[in-house]
DNA sequence: CTTTCTAGCGAAATCGATTTCGTCAGCGCG
DNA sequence: CGCGCTGACGAAATCGATTTCGCTAGAAAG
């Protein structure tokens, strides 16, 4: 039993349609009235129910963040992406709904539009391209504005905030290169869709600036549904006639592997092999050497995707809105010169 | 305009409340009615606004999550915390709404409660303990169910889930005895109330089973308004007239930073001296040594938080629920037998 | 055959706000 | 004085579901 608007009124003496028009500051009340209303709000600490103005109003300052993925994969980059979304959200007096347990499952994101408890989605993780549209369409169709995070999706009517993985990949890879490695080994994680198109594409833009001959053999395509193919991976470099000096692994966690499996083989790194990671978070710092990767600011993203999202809810039906971040190389001690020639 | 329940009665030749008892699976609807209801609903892809009926209802099927923290002090924490809350919570139906600019805001809770946006709150690090007190009534008062974390609070009318840090603190300093350890050093963080006061008595009842005297020169406060508190207190420590064998830092990112100035003093871990953290979430496991600490589960939390908060909800004003976790020791390498005698 | 019950349904109230539209007093102006 | 206008307010409709309560037809009971 709160107070209600009907309880304010009463106690004022005016009706429910001025209360209401005074707190959201109508140019038809008098001064005098919303200045009485303001002050008995105050003092009784009314606030109006939230079903009620959602229900008239037909919008809940609410936005709801869809991960469509196995969290404990992605737990590092949600621990940045949520903070960074719920602090700009609610600096617009929005509010974050989490949805979790809706891994590729279109009829749920179908009910989540439908019910209308959030005026629009983020979601975390676009599936493969086609299913991406069909998702985005369906959004679209209920009217419901959406961006999907952080992967770029391939299509012109899609909103999106990504990190630029060309950029990214094409920085280490010239890092490398500077420090005076030619054999840089590449490791791809091909179900990653774009991210690994892009970052690949930024290894051979690298090269080429270089002068320096793509060598497939040096790109090791992982098997990440093997339970350890960091390990793997880390063999079949090794495993070469003529090994890389430098290997660029797709992730932080297999890069920090493969710092150990060094270890363990006897090779000193980065005086026999340089090892650099990706996509760092966290703890790419703490590692001995510490790990040079590429950092890509979940926050930022975070923040971005609300901004555009704010975008779209109030320009009904606007354009879409595509962001690529550029990305930070972090180069740290995992990376060296090349002593092999 | 998404479907309404009139459009669906209208499409079925019967009245909406039949259509709304059919779905709620009233048993004043035949059974032949319910069918058809049900049949078209799938049809049309029907979903209930949720504004409606929450309005109806008087209820949301949704739980807050106040961080009232700095956020980026907390986010491996976080990082566990919300996926175990949002797991547990999407299982009964229930879905999590994240506010996170609210520190230490008794006002900004007060409208949440009001505004009847949530069902239940958990609120993340309660304050001190006086603090705490007023905000658990105020919310009682508003009637607004909540449950604290993941601190234990010293009284018995609320509600909170808790590591053991007890026991926590006694199997740490236990486990360096056993190493044949005696002097022990111990790091303080007096502001943590009650987590730094346990803790405390854990080190103090392990000291005491075992026959060693408590010293206090041992026992450390961390200054943690200073921006590098981590080496103060390791200056401390190692500028004893006698230094201790072994010493338990407060949390892990003070005991890595510990491992490496160690390793710049020139002395080696564990053979020279032996470190250990506390909280252990991430990456204690990757450091050079792998550093000892004692673990929580922040996920286990999180889901006890919510199953606690849905008892609350269901027993209108039943007896506050109060759970204290044992907590889990990782004896790894930065720990070792304490060869100076 | 009348009365009583019950199963099944619908009309209408309700939740608590916002918004539309109408009313009325007071004012200025010709 | 009559007219229109404006400023300030309130009555009532509205958002879309749930819930209460009453009604009716047919079965069961007498």
């Amino acid at each position: 039993m709160p107070i209600t608007i009907e309880d304010l009124a009463n106690k004022l003496g005016v009706s429910p349609s001025t209360v209401s028009k005074a707190l959201n500051d109508r140019d038809d009340v008098s001064l005098r009235t919303k200045e009485r209303v303001r002050k008995t709000v105050r003092e009784l600490g009314y606030q109006p129910s939230a079903a009620a103005r959602n229900l008239r109003r037909q919008r809940t300052d609410k936005i709801g963040l869809v991960v469509n993925y196995p969290i404990h994969m992605v737990r590092d980059f949600l621990a940045e992406l949520i903070p960074g979304i719920a602090a700009r959200a609610e600096q617009s007096e929005y509010h974050l709904i989490l949805y979790t347990a809706m891994a590729r499952n279109a009829e749920r994101i179908k009910s989540l539009c439908r019910s209308r408890e959030v005026d629009g989605i983020i979601v975390a993780w676009p599936p493969r391209a086609s299913e991406t549209v069909a998702l985005s369409q369906l959004m679209t169709q209920e009217d419901m504005p959406h961006v999907f995070l952080p992967r770029r999706v391939p299509h012109d009517e899609i909103s999106f905030v990504a990190a630029d993985h060309v950029g990214g990949a094409k920085a280490l890879t010239q890092h490398l290169i500077d420090l005076g490695h030619r054999r840089i080994g590449f490791e791809r994680l091909p179900e990653v869709y774009e991210t690994d198109h892009d970052r690949h594409a930024g290894y051979v833009q690298a090269l080429a600036a270089a002068g320096i001959d793509y060598q497939p053999d040096l790109v090791v395509s992982a098997d990440s549904s093997a339970v350890d193919y960091a390990t793997r991976s880390f063999k079949t470099f090794s495993s070469l006639p003529e090994p890389p000096t430098a290997i660029l692994f797709f992730t932080d966690p297999v890069a920090i592997r493969a710092l150990s499996l060094a270890r363990q083989t006897g090779l000193r790194v980065p005086q026999e092999l340089s090892i650099a990671g990706y996509d760092g978070i966290l703890s790419s710092g703490v590692t001995e050497p510490a790990l040079t990767t590429v950092w890509q600011s979940a926050a930022e993203m975070g923040r971005l995707a609300v901004e555009s999202l704010l975008q779209l809810i109030s320009d009904h039906r606007g354009a879409p809105i595509q962001h690529t971040l550029p990305v930070k190389l972090f180069a740290r001690a995992s990376t060296g010169p090349n002593l092999r020639g």
